[in-house]
This record gives structure tokens, sequence and C-alpha cells, in this order.
DNA sequence: ACGCTTCGAATTGTCTGACAACTTCGGCGC
DNA sequence: GCGCCGAAGTTGTCAGACAATTCGAAGCGT
């Protein structure tokens, strides 16, 4: 038994969070400032109460917000430093925002079925079919990262051509598949081997930072089993911790 | 200006929170299972059914159940892990957790001045004195990890004996100083070295995750500059990353 | 003028009851 | 057996009310 999302009419509770999210990104609501009252946000979305503290309750718990009993509802105060890697992102994108131009080289696109070991951790049958890609991210034309990537065939389109695929993973869902990655439960490890690398530069490259992650989807569904090893240096890895 | 939470009565929901917590992860509501109705868990709780919808929503955000129109409320099969690498907490906590017992041996406490790079890193004057600590972390007697600490000399009481430092770092915060780390700044990095080891095992131990990361209180006071060299293999690193 | 107390308005937390939307399942006709 | 249908059960939303808490303004004494 899976975590199927039969389909149902969005909650209009999600709809307010969405709006609110992009207002507290955007800095309609600045870090510590309050927000409308519950009434106030009642009248603007027209719903009712009820509504609106699910919407507010959701906030609170992914750590936007914080509510405070007779005073209000605050935005919090976050770390200067955002978008560390607890955050999900596509690695195309963190070095486009680094100010470099990232690039892909595939390696290999093979059709096959998962490894044994590879179906224990994606948690699928071992006979599931799936894509494996090889590719190198680069950025300036530096690798920073070799990356050995495993998904399920069925969320490939029926006529799929590993060819048409190129350029960043995440862009590849987002436009082309209408998948939109939320969740990934990462493994961090520190790799030293002559084996992960190939390519020119391989012989350079000897030390990584391994994440070793599942990929999945607002509704909990496998997108993608990622090993992507990170050049030791080439990469920097922030990470926020909080209570 | 912080996101201190002046201390109030403990919501109702929250205690359903707990409560349930332990029950899912107990095993009581196996996964894929269909949780008590949301008037049952009334009757039982003694509470509205707001509140416990308050509840069944924070548990729907951190991913343990799914809640279905006209269905029920399920648990979810992908027990989310979420007591990842992103929460801060105590090294001695988490294997404490993982069933096994947690050592401390100190090999150094010197007070200093900081070191040009440490006081760049803190973000504090290069005259700073501070507390330099180098310990071991063990797990039923295996060394797990090797930690150079650095605790700005200010923190701590001004008749301070080094020597009466002992055991986890975060208990002796919180306990003797009634300080609470709440937030932590952490970078990863892959590191192989001879240098960082030592004792009787240092020859076993080659390849390190290295956490070198920054804490700090609720008042983003600087607590503490640790880096951490975790032995490659001997420590699990989780890490939920969301979008 | 300054500090202190008091009080009431504002705001979130909880309760109650009801209806709407949706799922499930069994009965019924074919 | 198969499909349609409706009733019962469950979550989503609404409305209104009161409790608990916070905050500032008004009033008071010094």
């Amino acid at each position: 038994m899976s975590d199927m999302a039969t389909q149902t009419r969005r909650p209009l509770a999600d709809d307010i969070v969405r709006e609110l999210k992009i207002e507290i990104r955007d800095g309609v609501h600045p870090a510590g400032a309050r927000l409308p009252t519950e009434a106030d946000l009642c009248r603007r979305f027209g719903v009712s109460r009820a509504t609106v503290r699910t919407a507010l309750k959701e906030l609170d718990v992914l750590g936007l917000i914080r509510t405070q009993q007779g005073a209000g509802t605050f935005v919090r105060t976050r770390p200067a430093v955002r978008d560390g890697l607890e955050r999900m992102g596509s690695i195309t994108e963190s070095i486009r925002r680094s100010g470099k131009e990232p690039g892909h080289e595939y390696g290999r696109r093979t059709l096959r079925q998962v490894l044994p070991d590879e179906a224990e951790r994606m948690g699928v049958p071992s006979d599931t079919e799936a894509l494996e890609l090889r590719r190198r991210v680069t950025a300036d034309g530096d690798v920073v990262a070799y990356s050995y990537d495993v998904i399920p065939r069925g969320l490939l389109p029926a006529a799929f051509d590993p060819e048409e695929l190129s350029g960043s993973l995440f862009a590849y869902f987002e436009t082309e598949l209408g998948i939109h990655p939320t969740l990934g439960l990462a493994k961090v490890h520190a790799v030293s081997s002559a084996h992960i690398a190939w390519g020119p530069d391989a012989a350079k490259h000897r030390l990584f930072v391994l994440l070793d992650q599942l990929h999945y989807d607002d509704d909990h569904r496998l997108l993608a089993y990622c090993k992507t090893y990170f050049v030791e240096g080439s990469y920097e890895f922030q990470l926020v911790r909080t209570a």
C-alpha cells in the first residue's frame, strides 16, 4: 500500500499558504513584522477563521511564522544564510546563484532494472525498470560534481528517448514532466576513491562529499535516487541547523 | 530582534501531537493504518475537534500522516525521518538515541587567544580570549568523532576551572550555564588527513566528514566554534531537505 | 515629569454545533 | 456477476461564542 493521493479539490487553506509564503519571501511582511490578524485574513480571503488558522498552523510548523496568544502572528527572523543544504534545489540553480555558469555533460543514459541495493534504498520492487544517468556538473567549465542518478521508468513518458535529456535534471522534471520535487532524504558521506571521477580531470579528483539522496514530490512519490559526488573544495556546503 | 518565545501555557494540541508521535513511532498505528477518527480523538483527549485538527495538521505538515476527505487519516508509509542533520542537537543525545552508550575523552583544555582564522570565522576581535577543547566522542567505546571546540571566555563563569568540564558540551551549556543552543551554521567538508586523529585508534582513522560549525543561542549570541571530524562510516548523517 | 497600577481593547486559543464535500460499502435491479 | 444508487461515515469548512493572554492607554501618586 502506498501514499498515492487520489486527486481531490485543493483545500482552500493551501491557497492561503501559497499566497502568504510568496508575500513573506518578497518582503511584503518583513522579518519580525506582525502579520494581519486572523480576522483580517478571513475578510481578505473570504474564508472562515478555521481555514485561516489551518493555513497559519502550516506556516508555523514550517518555521516561517510564530504565533503568540494575545499579541499576534509574527514573521520569524531568519538566519542570514538562507538556501543552505537543508533546502531542496537544483545544483544548477545554486551554481548560477554563485555567479558561475553551470553545465552538464552526460556520460551514459541506460534503461535497466534497478540493482538490489538500489531497490532496497528506494523501497521499490527489485524488477523495477529505471533510467540510469551518469553526469558531470560543471561551473565555468570546472567539474564540481559527478552524479549517478536512477529514475523509475514509470515517471517518464511512454515514448521516451534518453537522448532528449540534457541539462538540469530538476529543470526537466519541472518543465517537461510537470513534477515538482519538494522533499529530499539525503545521507552525507566522505568518499575517497579513484573510481568515481571520469574524464580528463579524473586524476585530480580523489576526495568527495557524497550526497546519497532520495527525491520525492508533494505526495511522497519517489522521483529519483541520486548519488552526487561533490569534488571536495569546489562546492560550498552551508547548513542551517535549528532546535 | 529575535524570536524569543515568551513562555505561555503549553497549547493542548501540542500534547496530542507528542502523544500521537510516540504511538506512531512505537507502532501502535502502523504505517498505512487508519488513525482513529477526529471524533474519537476528541473523546479520548477530552478536547474539541478544532484542537484535534490543529494537532493533526501539524503531524500532516511534518509528513507523518496524510488526511483524505471522506476516508480518514492515515499513517504515512514512509515514516519520514524528521530528526536529521538539519536539527540541532547534542551528538551525545543522537548516540544515545541510536541505542549506544556515549562517552567523552578530553585531550586538552587550554585558555588562549583565538587564532586569526578563528576570529574571522567567528566574527570576534582577534584578541578575544577563548577556551580550546580537544575531545574524542565515543559510542560503546568506539571513537566516532574528534572535536576541536573554541568557546569564548566571556561565556564561562568568572571562576572557571577547565577541569570541571567533562561529558557533553551541550549538557554543560544547558545545565551549568543555563544557555540553550538553538541555531547552528555549519559547513560540510570531506577530509582525509593523518593529523586529525589521536590516541590508540588514530592509525585507523583517515577519512572524515567535517562539520565546521558555529553555535548560537536565541539571541544570536555566539556560543562556540566547533570543528567536529566524524569518522566516516561510524556515524550516520541523515538530512531532510525541503523546498 | 516620572513611575506605577489598573483596566479594557485587541488577538490568539479553544469550544460547540452545523453543514458541505467526499469516500466507502452494501443493497438492489438487471 | 455487474453496475447503479443511496445511506452512513469521515474530513473540510463555516459561524458564533467565550477563555486566556498581551499590550497600550488612562489614571494616579509622588
